[in-house]
DNA sequence: TCTATATCACCC
DNA sequence: AAACGGGTGATATAGA
């Protein structure tokens, strides 16, 4: 086509790809199971040609009916769920991806707007006419319902299917003028569209979960809190089966004169902190507070693990303002209270590693700020103590254990700086006094000045409306007349970076052909057979801190990788293997032992 | 009795 | 005036 005519098409914009494939897959998904492609429309940008092809037809094919290679371009809206059913049919991914879900969050991010964020509120922010929102429903539920559907209804789905693909040529339109504005911009896009494949290999892979185990757990489930219930509540008699009742619990209170603290609304304050406090005072209240943090823990109602024991669930890539990932917590095994994760098990032949960035986002306030003495302390092994040393608060020679007390001091005003957080806020957290955690944050500013300078003036910066870039492109900027937490704005560029080295990670991975399983903000869990395990690590090991150089001005991060070996299961010694072994008394199965 | 809101717990 | 960033989700209580 001729680029005056292209730029037309394209709202005076040019993209550099002879041909662009606009795609919709319609697809019926169980929880936890792979998708099932019901039918897929794909029509080219410039020719109009359409492709409309129902279940078998796709079934019949290897890969897509459609240039995927290096001069054409894919476009979708949440290309993930198109590139689920790639995989479901074995089709190789396209080389170029354009996902204008991913690139409308971008260029909203931060905004407040009316539509939200669905291909119709996308179209509708760019005055596109769509159809309602009714008729769409009720065309999902009929696909939903997994037919059979009469012809006269794959009719209307396949209708329903093009209706999607129709409204994704005028967003295209609208968009591209911003997404070519420079050539980095596109190429930013096109990253993004690679995490895209990335996210749903890894939908498609899944977590290896113990499913014996779990169905022992979820069939007892009622049973394990009634007992625990019964036991400890025979003393206070607060539960109304398995519900607390706080006016229960104030008549308990007042019967044994315990003055408890209270919320500004009056009501008691049922914390964990407040009853671990006041059980110090009256321990005839801690069994209770043990039993209330136990039930706390006790939530995994909905984990979803398909029929070949696969924990699978949507990653919702570019989610949240920083750009992380965003999956259920009640259906990802990694969203679950820490202990579930004993579930996680390598199937026979196979190994797990568990990939994390060590203090990562300390790492990257270090590089972004330019702050050597920052990265000094980052690449001393031991950021926290090497604080205490920078501030003189502990001698060089100080160890670990030779300065426990003031190192843990210092590890929550390390910590709590990444937040924003104030002197009273450090010193609730760490126990300490408001007046020294005040002289330890200033002791921070004195310091890492080149960090707190770069952060104050993000914050500044964005209050006075620039937007916030992170070295992939994802940006942040505030909406007019919403206000900023200036906390937010100080974290955001640390948070929203990790999630760049976490994508970088995960398509290099991916490209490199490492079995990815799942992305976890600032660590990466892989799989490999038992043979190939440590080489797999390594290689793996390897990208990752390459994503951090290339990010990170040249400097990486150090990755820990934690291996679990068939049939080892996944353990967090220090914060899960507790309630772990609590169930597993309860249920009756063998306690975590030695890796099993 | 049902729904909305507040509170709390969990993850990185 | 609040006082820790980004989130999801369950549950108890208040309110219609």
């Amino acid at each position: 086509m001729p680029i005056e005519k292209q730029a037309t098409a394209l709202n005076g914009a040019r993209l550099p790809f002879a041909e662009i494939w606009m795609a919709d897959f319609e697809f019926v998904v169980g929880s936890g199971e792979k998708p099932r492609p019901v039918c897929m429309v794909a029509e080219e940008f410039w020719s109009g040609r359409q492709i409309r092809l129902w279940e078998d037809d796709l079934q019949r094919l290897k890969a897509a009916p459609f240039n995927t290679g290096p001069n054409a371009c894919f476009v979708a809206y949440f290309a993930s769920a198109e590139f689920g059913c790639f995989l479901a049919l074995g089709w190789p991914l396209p080389t170029n991806t354009l996902d204008l879900f991913a690139e409308h969050r971008v260029l909203t991010n931060g905004t407040q707007f009316p539509h939200g964020n669905s291909l119709l509120g996308a179209a509708r922010h760019y005055g596109i006419d769509t159809i309602g929102a009714d008729e769409k429903e009720t065309m999902r539920d009929l696909i939903m319902a997994g037919g059979p559907w009469s012809e006269a209804e794959r009719v209307a789905i396949l209708d329903y299917c093009a209706s999607d693909v129709d409204l994704l040529r005028p967003l295209l339109a609208s968009m591209a003028p911003q997404l070519t504005a420079t050539p980095q911009r596109l190429g930013h896009a096109i990253w993004r569209g690679r995490y895209m494949g990335a996210v749903a290999t890894m939908e498609h892979n899944g977590v290896p979960i113990d499913v014996g185990a779990l169905d022992v757990i979820n069939a007892n489930w009622l049973d394990i809190q009634d007992t625990l219930i019964v036991e400890v509540d025979r003393a206070y008699g607060v539960y109304d089966g398995r519900t607390f009742k706080a006016d229960r619990f104030a008549a308990y209170l007042a019967a044994n004169d315990i003055p408890w603290p209270r919320l500004d609304t009056g009501r008691l304050a049922l914390d964990d902190d407040t009853f671990r406090g006041m059980a110090r005072a009256y321990p005839q209240v801690s069994a209770l507070q043990e039993l209330r943090h136990a039930l706390g823990a006790l939530r995994l109602n909905s984990l979803a693990v398909g029929p070949d024991g696969r924990n699978r669930t949507l990653l919702s890539p570019f989610r949240s303002k920083t750009g992380r990932n965003q999956p259920s917590n009640s259906k990802a095994i990694f969203g679950t209270a820490v202990w579930v994760r004993g579930l996680i098990k390598p199937e026979a032949g196979t190994a797990l590693a568990y990939l994390d960035f060590a203090s990562q986002e300390f790492a990257i306030a270090a590089c972004l700020s330019r702050d050597e003495k920052m990265w000094r302390a980052y690449e001393s092994g031991d950021p926290y103590l090497q604080f205490a040393k920078d501030a003189g608060l502990a001698p060089p020679d100080a160890t670990k254990s030779s300065h426990e007390a003031v190192r843990d001091r210092c590890k929550h005003i390390v910590l709590g700086v990444q937040y924003g957080m104030s002197a009273y806020g450090v010193a609730q957290r760490a126990g300490i006094l408001v007046a020294e955690a005040r002289e330890l944050l200033q002791l921070h500013r004195e310091h890492y000045r080149a960090f707190w300078a770069w952060a104050e003036q993000n914050v500044d910066n964005v209050l006075a409306g620039a937007t916030l870039s992170t070295p992939m492109g994802w940006q942040f900027r505030q909406g007019m007349g919403t206000e900023g937490n200036p906390r937010s704005i100080l974290n955001w560029p640390m948070q929203s970076t990790g999630a760049d080295i976490l994508r970088l990670s995960c398509v290099r991975l991916m490209e490199a052909g490492v079995k990815i399983c799942a992305p976890v903000h600032d660590a990466i869990l892989i799989e490999a057979p038992l043979d190939a395990l440590d080489e797999q690590v390594e290689l793996a090991r390897g990208i990752m801190e390459q994503a951090c150089r290339d990010l990170l001005r040249g400097r990486a991060c150090r990755v820990d990788a934690e291996t679990i070996k068939h049939p080892d299961r996944y353990m967090d010694t220090k914060r899960g293997l507790g309630m772990w072994n609590t169930v597993m008394r309860s249920v009756g199965l063998p306690e975590y032992e030695g890796g099993r």
